[in-house]
DNA sequence: CTGTTCAACATGGTCAGACCAGTTTTACCA
DNA sequence: TGGTAAAACTGGTCTGACCATGTTGAACAG
């Protein structure tokens, strides 16, 4: 059975498909109206349509209520509210987020390192020193919302699609482990500037182009707040005294 | 966000779907022409054509050359998961999930080692097992699944809950990138018998409670695969030629 | 100045009708 | 009976019109 003939929307769903896994539409972000996008690509607006219900069967993209079509959030929340809730809940799963966030951040950094363009690397540089121009503010709240964003950028400079999903779908998760993170290392003179030191050293091994010392950089970032935390905050929080499963 | 207002094609796209979930539309059948089908159903002809876009979106019906819609061959399983499909639309992205299975696996395998309780290694031990007496059987897809199982149940080993977690929201994911490493794989002999070897490693050096050597492990066996899927598929699947974004 | 209401506008959704290019079927002729 | 041309059919594309719903901005009242 010979391939059906190409449709002028083929090309419009393949273009709309790329600009979602390159990054460049986001869940969330809304498309031109039709009317609008039709026009702009030289085609009528039910050949638009066709391309639109493509995408929509599957699954990228959805129609509105009030109007519009947007993208979609096709990782789903992969960490749900409650579960936010429950990890928040019991003090010693913090630990748990900080290991997840070893394995996906770790990663992160090291392909920005590789593969960070001339933008990503300047909106890398000046999210870090908006982050470190606020050292007098200790708001941790928004504090912990430019600090998730920062994390969020050198995912999206590593170009891994996959990485990128995946974190989204852990955002609000990451965000909340920040915040709270902070609050504990407030306390202490100093661990702001350590922080703000921290994300400086990532963003220059990634414009230095230096994945092992972003890897590094990384590692060294979320171990600090990992052993400031244990320092500072109650001994429950103290990881592996807490859960002993020795094997015998 | 409330969802869209129902369409008209709504119901036609369901009632189509329907038909081809309980069999009485197979693989290979004919829908009636647009034209028919339209004038059958009672609605205008674009707006039938509107829902047999959504469903070729999905992929289970194909406009034909020479006319007419026929519905696909399913033979896989039916996988629902969006962020597969795009993935698997886009081959570049192949090594992006397996940048973040390094990040993940390794991090599992690690804290597996730590926190592996009796059971946890028996299970294990049992799978990897299973696994290298299929040794004759070579099914991609059966074979994939035992294999998604298996990382799971590392992950699960690392009692991280957040960890679990993810990789639960990623399953279709991982499961879809194995069954096609193993597809490709298994054009090699030896292929195998290495993965299996390698499944082995990991078990060992979990049960050893060497997390160092389990993140070896996992690491060996992820770039292996990968590395092999480089010789072994067209060039085109190369990642870093085919990405170059250097930043000057 | 603030809050409420209403009209205008924008949007996706639906339809009718026309036309096009490619494929299949039918009719006709040798 | 086989081959060819024409007719019919099909999916694909377009124009234009209209509808229902939601949003926005202006006007009005307190």
């Amino acid at each position: 059975m010979p391939p059906r003939r190409p449709r002028l929307s083929d090309s419009i769903t393949e273009q709309i498909e790329r600009l979602i896994v390159n990054g460049e539409l986001k869940p969330g972000d809304s498309l031109p109206s039709e009317r609008d996008l039709a026009k702009q690509l030289g085609v009528s607006r039910p050949s638009l349509r066709e391309a639109l219900l493509v995408l929509e069967g599957r699954g990228l993209v959805q129609a509105r209520r009030g109007g519009g079509f947007g993208v979609t959030d096709i990782t789903g929340p992969t960490i749900t509210d409650p579960l936010v809730h429950l990890l928040q809940r019991h003090p010693s799963t913090v630990d748990d987020v900080f290991e997840l966030r070893h394995g996906l951040e770790c990663v992160a950094a090291y392909f920005a390192a590789i593969r960070a363009t001339d933008d990503d690397a300047k909106r890398l540089h000046k999210m870090s020193t908006t982050m470190s121009k606020r050292r007098n503010v200790r708001d941790p709240f928004e504090d912990a919302d430019l600090d998730a964003d920062f994390h969020m950028a050198i995912a999206e400079a590593s170009h891994n699609v996959a990485l990128v999903h995946v974190m989204r779908g852990i955002f609000n998760l990451m965000r909340s482990n920040m915040m709270r993170s902070r609050e504990v290392m407030y306390r202490q003179p100093g661990n702001v500037a350590l922080l703000d030191e921290q994300h400086a050293e990532i963003v220059k091994a990634i414009v230095a182009r230096d994945h092992d010392a972003a890897r590094a950089a990384a590692n060294l970032h979320l171990s600090f707040i990992q052993n400031s935390l244990r320092e500072i905050a109650a001994p429950a929080l103290k990881r592996t005294p807490a859960r002993p499963k020795p094997k015998t």
